[in-house]
Formats: C-alpha cells, structure tokens, sequence
DNA sequence: ATTGACCTTAGAGTCAACTCTAAGCTTATA
DNA sequence: TATAAGCTTAGAGTTGACTCTAAGGTCAAT
C-alpha cells in the first residue's frame, strides 16, 4: 500500500495531479487510514500507470475516461471501441500535423527571404510579407 | 472609414475579437464619432490586415506585440529582431512537430496491432499495450 | 514535547485566445 | 414613428489540464 506520494513517486504524477485525477474519476485510493490519508493497492497502482502511459501517449482526459471504463468490464466492450477511440485520436494528430507543417513551411520561407542582420529593418522581407498578406493560411483553431 | 463590421468583414476576423485585439492594444480605430463608434481608417485597416495575416502564420498575439512595436518604427529595430521572432516559433513549432510524428508513431502501432473488430477487449492488444506500459513517452507539456 | 515532513479539504488561480452577456445607446429603414 | 440592426461597455464564461493556497490534522524522529 503506498500513500500518495509514494504513488507520486512511483507514476510521475504530482501528489496534486493525483488527487486531480481522483475528482474527475480516473484514479482513486480503495482505501483510506483513520485520519484519512489515501492508500492505494496494486490495483490503484496499475491503474494509475495506465493513466500515465495514456496521457504520455497523447490522449485527453476524456479519452482516457472511455479507456479506462472499458478496461473494468473487458468483456462487455470491443475491439472496435478502442480502436475508434485511437482512431479519431489518430486524426486530431494528424490534422494538427498538417497545420504545424504548412506553418513549419510558411516560417522557413520567411527565415530564408531575410538577411537577418543588423540593418534596420525598413525593408525588411519578412515586414513586408506580413504586409503583402499573401501568405495562405496555417493555422485553423487555435 | 469603416465601422467595426466592416473592418471585421474585410478581415474576416469578428467585431467580438477587434475590440478584444484592441483591449490588447493590437488594434485601435484612430477615430471615433460622437457616439463613441468605432471608425478605421487605412492604416488602422493595414494594422489589422496584419494582425491577421501573422495570427494565421500562427504567431501569438505576444508574438504579433513584438512585430507591431517594429512595424511603427522600422528604423531602429533590426532585421536580426524580426528573424529571432520568427526563428523562435520556428523552434516551437518543430518541437511540436516532433512531439506529434511521435504521438502518430505511436498511434499507428497501436491501431496495426489491433484487430479493431467486434470481439470483445478481453485481449485487444491496445489494451495490453497500454497495461504494459512499455509505449515511449511522446508529450511534454500540454 | 517539539519539530518538520506529510497529509487532508474546498476552492481559487493559471494560461491563451477568444466568446458571450446584459443593459443600454444610435442609426437606418419602412 | 416604430422597429430592427448595429454599436457601446464592463465583465463573466469557456476550454483543458493542471497548479497552487490556506488552514488545519497526522506522524516519525529527536
């Protein structure tokens, strides 16, 4: 049985970001001292250690609310509900690369029309870039 | 002269966000009627053309800050000034590209390994993978 | 017995960039 | 003249994931 911090230790997590997790219901301590202090059991652990490789990964708390309801009740649940969720979490990222490489691409075309030197920057081509406006758009939501 | 609709329908940015921009001191109408209506001149507009054409490059409105206080005063700021600006999202973004081609990585491992099928998730391997823990972290802030 | 480290809670604060609301003027059109 | 559309403000709400604070109780070691 470890207490929090120990669990903090062992997950990574902050005691804080435990007891985070804990209110909105994707870890907890099945039991408790007299004085109240939280100690969790290997389940708790293992647990807690799913959560911390989903959120490595990239999944929202959300999603890993769905993932962990699944993993309780295994036989009840399929394949392709985890696979949709990894799916749909597949397309965010990739959508989100797309963005980052057409801004990745617009911020090296300006690097490479200006000098970067120490004249001022009166006819400067990156000014001048923002200026024109004819740089396609990038970014979608922020 | 145009009235914030107007100016938001050039833009293609909102009256809601002007006034916001404004608050932040992005943006400002040089004049304003008796009412207290907002009037934008052609400069005003320039400005707010490019607060819009860098906000869809994707700099932040810190960012944006930094390359208005240049664009009034072009002389006594250097070109070195405006490329450092723009290298350092440049440096952003390639971070988060890299996090993201990780999280993909990732992602598509998982999904091959899965069957994604209507069986149940006694033994879907994303499960397992999860469980294990052995998936290499791929985020580092939010 | 006292220190200091650790634990508890509810709730507030942080970040970025909006987004919206309410209450009340103003202006254009029918 | 009445109605609707548009403008003003201050300020609150949204999102996601924390992060921190205050005020207090507990525990191990000296």
């Amino acid at each position: 049985m470890l207490k929090i911090s120990e669990l903090a230790a062992k997950t990574g997590l902050t005691a804080h970001t435990i007891r985070f997790y804990e209110k909105h219901g994707l870890i907890s301590a099945s039991e408790r001292s007299e004085a109240g202090y939280r100690y969790y059991n290997e389940a708790d652990i293992r647990r807690a250690e799913f959560v911390k490789t989903a959120r490595n990964i990239g999944f929202s708390l959300e999603d890993i609310s769905q993932l962990l309801s699944i993993r309780v009740d295994k036989t009840s649940h399929s394949c392709q509900e985890v696979t949709d969720i990894t799916q749909h979490k597949l397309d965010e990222v990739n959508a989100k690369l797309e963005e980052l490489r057409s801004m990745q691409n617009t911020l090296q075309i300006l690097l490479k029309s200006c000098c970067g030197g120490p004249e001022n920057a009166t006819h400067c081509s990156i000014m001048e870039a923002l200026e024109a406006g004819d740089l396609k758009k990038t970014r979608s939501a922020a």
